[in-house]
RNA sequence: GGAGCCGUAGUGUAGCGGUUUAACAUGUCGGCCUGUCACGCCGAAGAUCGCGGGUUCGAAUCCCGUCGGCUCCGCCA
């Protein structure tokens, strides 16, 4: 910059700065020379100007102004301007005004980009990652950089406003049983011994509740070893928070008054409170899902009771062995052609559906390959349960009732996508509790948490856990917004003896439980108050504020699918002295 | 671990029912141009068709493998 001192930024300058002598300074978005005269646009964090470079108004800058090309870092001192008559620029928010350049400085040049720093481009997603830098200019990648910024700004006030103490907790940990895969860190103190990246801060939470801080939250990186999809990767950011002497309601409260400011704070838009609250049974059997999208109706309806003793074998039997056939009703889609049907079959074959049978309602009669299998009653009958009305497609999987659910969510999302039904614009935000506390895995042959295992069982389930620990609901809720799990929480376990036999149910054996567990066991012998709290995954969040369909627009430096880092490459090989100090060898690979 | 889609000048695409000088747009470079703003006009350069193998007289095109990207299932307390 030299002796220039920059007094403005590109995107600010409007009518009223006219008459100013300003400096700008920023990257040379596009130049058009006309031989005589030489317009530039001036790109900067705050927008755009255009710099005139008029050799009446200065030779030498014109001159200079010659050379330059595309992502040029440049400096320039000028006066403001209005724009001649009727060659106002009402696409640009700075298009009423120009600077006319007394005086240009080259800070740096640049190679032409592989990419075209602009918005709405269609870039190979692995070049824009390669040179994320450049991808990052781009005013759109900007706009998401700065929503992050203003959500998570937002989130720190409001709930310091409310008592919360951001406290941080430690990256370098202890792998623990349960859970996704750890990444693991070498000791090279102790030999053959490990760190664990933390997958979320939990333990550390709840430990802080024993100490006393009653009201904890972290903006946190946690880290999971597992497949990524478009809203996984394998380190992501949390809001953790937890509070201690509250009930699930307290949680629950807080959450959406906290996404109430953050929505209207950082977008202005006015959220309704209390969100709707879906059990868990509720969702899946009416949704299919867990995090159902309830920007939209097509519920899933249950017609086993219609075709148990139908002549329809396929239906009939599943029934007979305790499965379920369940529908979706396709609004006006009747004339849905084979390959149509074809492509809805795979999709629900892909969630475990042996098959997908289907009906077009045509008129007063239906069209079905298995429609001669039923009364005229019974077709009636699915004809009233399913609301069909003409020229609608319903369709049908006759399944165990997890496999059903899960297949006729997906074909659910399908059909909202082709018809529509969910760009709307609206914020579905819904609560989804009671889960089960346990769920039982089949390949391991024991049971496992399906929150976590240090979620508390409703008190009156707690005699379940004895008998049919199955049936036993968890204090646990999720929020759920547009078909995205945007977070979950619950009210803990802060007695020792309950978390024993937690763990005894996981079947962790008292010694593991005392060797992985221990601090927190010993912490709730000394006053441990009740306590709970709630994680959101602010990459999620800030992709559905920003309207995005993948975090990866939201972080800054992602992974790719196959968790490496296209700009950096990492992971990498290291020396061997590195892995020496580390007690580390390694084997060849296969 | 599995399924699907994609890979052609810098970029985005076409060509893929076998034989073309591998096309178009944009960008880049050079020339002209004093009111453009996706400036315009003229000209030029730019591609081992991701990589390897196979089939064939002949492969960007068909087959197999492999690498990379994306989406999904499994996995993700």
């Amino acid at each position: 910059m030299g002796d220039w001192s920059r007094t403005h930024g590109c995107g600010e300058l409007r009518k009223e700065h006219a008459g100013l002598e300003v400096v700008l300074a920023g990257w040379v978005h596009r130049r058009r020379d006309h031989g005589g005269l030489i317009f530039m646009d001036l790109r900067d964090r705050s927008g755009m100007v255009q710099v005139v470079f008029n050799p009446e108004v200065s030779e030498q800058a014109f001159t200079k102004a010659e050379a330059l090309r595309g992502e040029y870092v440049v400096t320039v001192a000028g006066e403001v301007g209005i724009r001649p008559e009727g060659t106002a620029n009402p696409n640009l928010a700075t298009g009423e005004v120009e600077v006319y350049a007394r005086d240009l400085r080259l800070l740096n040049v640049a190679k032409v980009p592989p990419f075209y720093i602009a918005n709405n481009l269609e870039v190979d997603e692995a070049l824009r990652l390669r040179y994320r830098y450049l991808d990052l200019r781009r005013p759109e990648m900007q706009r998401l950089l700065e929503l992050r910024h203003r959500t998570t700004k937002a989130i720190r006030d409001f709930l310091d406003g409310r008592g919360f103490w951001e406290i941080e907790t430690p990256m370098l940990t202890k792998s623990t049983p349960e859970g996704a895969r750890d990444f693991l860190v070498p000791s090279r103190l102790h030999p053959g011994e490990f760190f664990a990246l933390p997958q979320s801060p939990q333990l550390f939470k709840q430990v802080l509740m024993v100490a006393g801080v009653e009201r904890y939250f972290q903006i946190v990186r946690c880290f999971r070893d597992e497949d990524l999809r478009a809203d996984r990767q394998p380190e992501f950011t949390q809001l953790d928070m937890e509070m201690s002497f509250v009930r699930r309601e307290d949680v629950m409260g807080i959450t959406e008054e906290l996404l109430a400011y953050v929505f209207g704070r950082v977008l202005g838009v006015k959220l309704d409170l209390p969100f709707p609250r879906l059990t868990y049974r509720e969702a899946m059997t009416r949704y299919g899902s867990d995090k159902p999208d309830l920007r939209f109706g097509l519920e899933i309806k249950d017609i086993s009771d219609l075709v148990k003793n139908s002549g329809f074998r396929v239906f009939a039997e599943v029934v007979g062995r305790g499965g379920v056939v369940r529908g979706i009703r396709v609004p006006g889609c009747s004339t849905y052609s084979r390959r149509e049907l074809d492509e809805l079959t795979q999709l629900a074959g892909t969630f475990g559906a042996k098959g997908l049978a289907w009906m077009a309602v045509e008129g007063e009669g239906i069209r079905s390959p298995i429609v001669k299998f039923f009364a005229s009653g019974e077709l009636q009958s699915i004809r009233e349960r399913m609301e069909a009305r003409p020229g609608d497609l319903l369709l049908f999987v006759a399944d165990q009732e997890d496999t059903a659910a899960s297949a006729l969510g997906a074909l659910r999302l399908e059909i909202g996508r082709r018809l529509g039904l969910m760009d709307d614009g609206r914020l579905a935000f819904a609560w989804i509790v009671d889960f089960p506390l346990l769920e039982y895995d089949q390949e391991e042959g024991r049971y496992k948490a399906v929150h976590h295992p240090f979620t508390s069982p409703r008190e009156e389930d707690l005699p379940l856990l004895d008998r049919e620990p199955l049936k036993a609901k968890a204090l646990a809720y999720d929020v759920i917004l547009n078909g995205v799990e945007l977070g979950g929480g619950s009210i803990r376990i802060h007695r020792r003896d309950v978390q024993e036999k937690m763990f005894g149910l996981l079947g962790l054996s008292a010694e593991e439980a005392r060797e992985k567990f221990g601090f927190l066991l010993e912490a709730f012998e000394y006053g441990a108050p009740p306590h709970g709290g709630i994680a959101l995954g602010l990459d999620r969040l800030v992709m559905l504020m920003g309207g995005r369909e993948t975090i990866r627009d939201v972080i800054p430096f992602p992974k790719t699918q196959s968790a490496t880092c296209l700009m950096t490459g990492a992971p990498g090989p290291v020396t061997a002295e590195q892995l020496k100090e580390l007690h580390l060898a390694l084997r060849p690979s296969k």
